[in-house]
DNA sequence: TTGATTGCAAACAATTTGCAATACT
DNA sequence: AGTATTGCAAATTGTTTGCAATCAA
């Protein structure tokens, strides 16, 4: 994996933007403001590239039908998160409370759980 | 609201099945078993349609990059859901559990939650 | 130099839309 | 009759791909 003037840019700009999702478009958009460019080939190919190898989490938004992705902290193949419908912030759960929560639900349903990974929508507290 | 054949067709299809998540084109391959038929352009219309009268629940797949319609019972704006990777089964959480966990949480972060519509994967008791 | 990466434009796939023809009440 | 609904084909949108030119090692 070759280390490229675009690579580093969009990484600078996920780091830089680790607590929001980010759409393919805003990353173009704010590349722009950096007076960077990037094509959206390479873009896409690169995220999709790091969400390969997980350092990036790849989320659908179906209120805007697309994909939007966001810098991974830990493990991200289980994972709750909170997403506020107004400035966009998203808090990810404490595992502690999801896993617990979904022992229990696996255990009353004898479902196996293997990943999740799931957004519930609402305002957050600045916004509230 | 007139009802036509390929109306009542379409609802028939998704009571027959209401247990799963079915795409639009899962839905016209039925169609094509019934010997009926149905334009794709009328179909995503009467879905959208049901999916705006909460009618049937609107999902995104993020697998197949599709989105999939199931018969809505009750509320479905607050609603979490496991899903069986093998089979396709839909398990619908409880309420009480699951209103009861969001509850902690949107205490613990100020969150003031709004609706939620996730799924959870994984393997059904059948499957495992 | 060699293979990875880029940008462009064309290809794709799911979904939506304009519009004339048709079906419902 | 008058309006809602349909089917078709074209348009749209987000994403992917083929390929020649370019860049990193």
């Amino acid at each position: 994996m070759y280390s490229t003037k675009q690579k580093s840019i969009i990484m600078e700009i996920l780091k830089e933007n680790k607590e929001r999702l980010l759409s393919p478009d805003e990353i173009l958009d704010i590349l722009k403001l950096k007076d960077e460019s990037c094509s959206k080939a390479t873009l896409y190919r690169f995220l999709d590239n790091l969400a390969l190898t997980k350092e990036v989490r790849k989320c659908y938004n179906q209120d805007t039908n697309r994909f939007e992705y966001q810098l991974a902290m830990g493990d991200c193949s289980r994972h709750l998160h909170l997403k506020c419908k107004k400035c966009g912030l998203v808090i990810h759960l404490d595992c502690h409370d999801t896993e617990e929560f979904l022992h229990h639900i696996s255990e009353e349903h004898g479902f196996l759980i293997d990943n999740y990974e799931s957004t519930i929508y609402g305002l957050c507290p600045k916004c509230r």
